[in-house]
DNA sequence: TATTGTTATACTCTATAACTATA
DNA sequence: TATAGTTATAGAGTATAACAATA
């Protein structure tokens, strides 16, 4: 281990907290990242970050989910899944439909068209990513991939109320 | 290098780009978090991560920043950042003035009360950090703090409106 | 003319709770 | 009684643009 990184470990520098000092820039990495890509978003397809996330929920599920999995995987209440639903409803993105025999039960499913324009948002995400991530060597990449995932897994169970958001 | 690894970074898994991956992650485990620190300030002292941003930033700058600096840290456009000042003003968290020569600019600074406040939601802050990453091995917490960063310089010269948010 | 900050507007997100209809 | 979803409400964040005062 480098002295530098001893040091860091130590928490000797600046007396902040390695805790503290990793969640600052995660906060304001994530945070850059996300600014950048919710107003490509806005730009190119007029829509938000949390509806771009009921729409790939969705996507992965032809056969279409219930309002309360979405909420869950989204980590919105179910008050406002309703209303971020009926906004994507109204694009003709999605339907919802009350099928099942408990007819408590209401399942949104993406329409072709909204299938067919989320793909489309979905490459262009993807290439986004690619284009912003372009200058990180590739083995940072694959190591930030499993410890964050380590510390996705670590934190689950300090939450007050649990959202899975199995976003990868 | 594992298997594993080599199959991550040559990003035949599932077929899904390596920074897709990487960023739905980043994303979705900073949400996680996120999403526990707002309760926790809500539940607690009644404020917003938005505000807790402002505060943090004036807090470390005794003499106070001008609205167009705390604008350009926060990443928030002007024209919302006198919305925010405004409540944290009416809060008696802070004071605006105009001091200097050039009778343009607005000086925001924490007022005694405001700093004493502030300064106990930034320890309730640190612990809550310490504790949700208590699991995570620190070792990965230092080698975390060192990529994340990586990847946050990198970025920053693809964005179309820079912000600097030096958080860290 | 350019800059600093304000005002105005419209929309979206977020939190909370009460409510309806089913089960 | 419990559950799935809706409705209602209030507050805050966000994006955009026009504006006033000052430089």
């Amino acid at each position: 281990m480098s002295n530098d990184l001893e040091a860091i470990v130590a928490g000797t520098q600046e007396g902040k907290k390695l805790e503290l000092r990793l969640w600052l820039r995660l906060l304001s990495t994530t945070r850059l990242i996300s600014q950048e890509i919710r107003q490509r978003l806005r730009n190119e397809f007029n829509t938000t970050l949390p509806q771009f996330d009921v729409l790939s929920q969705l996507y992965r599920q032809p056969d279409g989910l219930r309002l309360g999995e979405i909420s869950q995987l989204t980590m919105v209440t179910n008050g406002n899944i309703t209303a971020l639903v009926e906004r994507l409803e109204a694009e003709g993105m999605l339907v919802r439909e009350r099928l099942g025999q408990d007819r408590r039960v209401t399942v949104a499913r993406l329409t072709p068209q909204g299938r067919e324009i989320f793909g489309r948002m979905a490459r262009a995400h993807e290439n986004w990513l690619k284009e912003l991530l372009a200058d990180v060597d590739p083995i940072v990449l694959a190591g930030l991939l499993t410890h964050v995932g380590q510390v996705k897994s670590s934190t689950a169970k300090y939450m007050s109320k649990s959202g899975s958001s199995d976003d990868d």
